[in-house]
DNA sequence: ATAGTTTTGTTCACATGTGAACAAAAAAGA
DNA sequence: TCTTTTTTGTTCACATGTGAACAAAACTAT
């Protein structure tokens, strides 16, 4: 009983841990993509993913209007608006209007955003084979057991959070 | 093979949702924060829960100083110099001097402050007993393998970022 | 002791992101 | 058609956090 608790206990600590550990995590991960952006000599003028996250939203819907993106990436209007002056200016995207319609304002990549874009998608890729790799190790039945911890952790906090969003969930970085 | 990699993609879906569910549940935890705030009357004039993270470090360790907060915390030294400015003025925390010595700042809880560190320290509890319930419904051999998991991930993002955060990862929300 | 160095904390300009108020265009109703 | 409502996007003031430059105190070594 006491080893179980303690076991438990342990069990909880990594747990957290790992939620944080994940963060850093991701931050080196960025730290990988400004540094194959040197190296293809495209600045991105900034030490913040949230505009490559934009060029990947956009890449991936385009053409969008600025209200897609909001739903899609969950910040808000005016953040958007920022950001996406910005890549304008910088060359990463442009603007076009559709059917007639004077209000929205539809984004698309340039070459340069298109650039980005695909290498932001390959160090994705290469996350994943990493953990696929990393996925190795385990048995069938261990990765069973994985599979369902993550799920039920997933339908835990949908639950918990009480249908505030269940849309737009897109997964981030 | 073809069923295999299939597994496999699920579970990557599933450990990269995991992790971004996490961030919004952890905004949830803090609505809970804050509406238990509200009720004993307490206004944190914020929708930051960084201050009250500041409170919690203050409480574990003090009297803490300046330098030894932004140690444990990881946030920069104007942030820190802000936050702590913002408690001391809404009287959470009291500043004194040690040992004659009359560069270093030392922080601790006043009674205000030390409210909010316990209800803190309530709803973690609270947050640890809800998972400690949600592991009940694993077997002992699934609670190992998922341990090793989380171990295994925790190692590995060590590991990818080559000893550059050793110490002072406390643990946080 | 005292000169040089390190530690400590503040201040500043800046970057990022937010909500509220707003204006223009489109959609909906009558 | 004409009025009202909704949608869309911008602007503003604000909050949070950062790095660099700085000043004061403490430490180190000769």
């Amino acid at each position: 009983m006491e080893f179980q608790n303690h076991f438990k206990g342990h069990l909880y600590e990594q747990y957290i841990r790992m939620l944080h550990l994940n963060e850093l995590y991701t931050e080196q991960e960025f730290n990988s993509f400004r540094q194959q952006a040197r190296k293809y000599q495209i600045d991105m003028l900034s030490n913040n993913i949230t505009s490559v996250h934009v060029i990947d939203c956009i890449g991936d819907y385009e053409p969008i209007n600025h209200t897609g993106i909001v739903e899609k990436m969950g910040l808000s209007k005016a953040g958007i608006t920022k950001i996406s002056s910005k890549l304008l200016e910088m060359g990463f995207i442009m603007r076009s209007q559709l059917n007639n319609n004077r209000k929205e304002i539809y984004f698309s990549l340039t070459d340069k955003g298109r650039h980005v874009y695909h290498l932001h998608k390959e160090l994705h890729k290469e996350k994943e084979e990493r953990f696929y790799q990393f996925m190795e190790s385990y048995s069938e039945v261990e990765l069973q057991t994985i599979g369902k911890f993550m799920s039920d952790l997933v339908a835990r906090a949908e639950e918990y959070s009480e249908g505030k969003f269940t849309i737009n969930d897109d997964i981030k970085d």
